[in-house]
DNA sequence: CACCGGTTACCCACTTTTACCCACCACGAA
DNA sequence: TTCGTGGTGGGTAAAAGTGGGTAACCGGTG
């Protein structure tokens, strides 16, 4: 199981390529044999899961119904920007323009780790991201932790 | 379980070093193999958990729903800061820059022994939260303490 | 079917940062 | 005084991050 944290601000390269920082590198599980899953996140940013992970995701959504609207619109999505990647030799992923596109991002990213997943951001998007949060993160802390 | 108590005040150098005092190590678990994972706090300060704490304490947040946006925001705000970092052959541990920053930490700091965690606060700011309080010390403990 | 433009994947090279090592100083105990 | 422990500072080799060249691959077109 991975614990991905920390964010990082990195470059992206003229070819739409992201390095992954060694510290989040250390904590992908030999499974994922280097393979990462790129889609569309919650809010404007991107997911990237190690293979390992995407499978466990995966499973979850083979278990919707089919016959669901709602189903099939959440499937449809999730998986419409789904890219496989694997890290090439300076452990870089390459991300396909549409995806960048869509999370705004285009010479800085900012990478960051919440455990199973890895998310991409533009930079000033996750800025303006954290301001439209009302609360402040200690009452959120309060309210969300049961200690 | 760690049981960090006392205050230090230490100096940070230039490589954004700092000691942990050897009154605090004693304390610390074999388990955490010297590793600490250090994050932002609450108010304008930093957490210092050795591993074995810090596990514990991700799990609770493994156990948050991915699709509630509180949960989300708190998720993302907690891990943006969190750093791993391993004791060096002198009993340090090196903090981003951007973790002091974050704490307005410089070349002094100020270390408090906090039971399972430790925290790390500029020395200025710690004197001015205190003032902040309105309530006495003596008062405060009547409505917390049952005894 | 051959050609051509665009993309991808792999390789190599440069720069910056980090981790590790060694040295020094202060202080208290023997 | 000498030794050991605890705290501070800095040099350097190794690792990590960045950028770009080129050959293979793919799709579309004459």
């Amino acid at each position: 199981m991975s614990s991905f944290k920390g964010s990082y601000e990195y470059s992206v390269d003229s070819k739409g390529r992201i390095n992954i920082p060694s510290r989040l590198r250390k904590y992908v599980s030999p499974d994922a044999n280097d393979t990462f899953i790129v889609t569309r996140g919650y809010e404007k940013c991107l997911f990237v899961y190690p293979l390992d992970e995407w499978n466990r995701l995966e499973q979850s959504i083979r278990d919707l119904s089919p016959t669901n609207p709602k189903h099939r619109f959440f499937m449809r999505t999730l998986l419409e920007l789904a890219t496989e990647s694997q890290l090439d030799g300076q452990s870089r992923v390459t991300i396909p323009r549409e995806l960048l596109q869509f999370a705004g991002i285009e010479n800085d990213v900012l990478i960051l780790g919440v455990l199973e997943r890895i998310e991409l951001w533009n930079p000033i998007v996750y800025k303006e991201y954290l301001k439209t949060q009302a609360e402040s993160y200690e009452s959120v802390a309060q309210s969300v932790l049961q200690k």
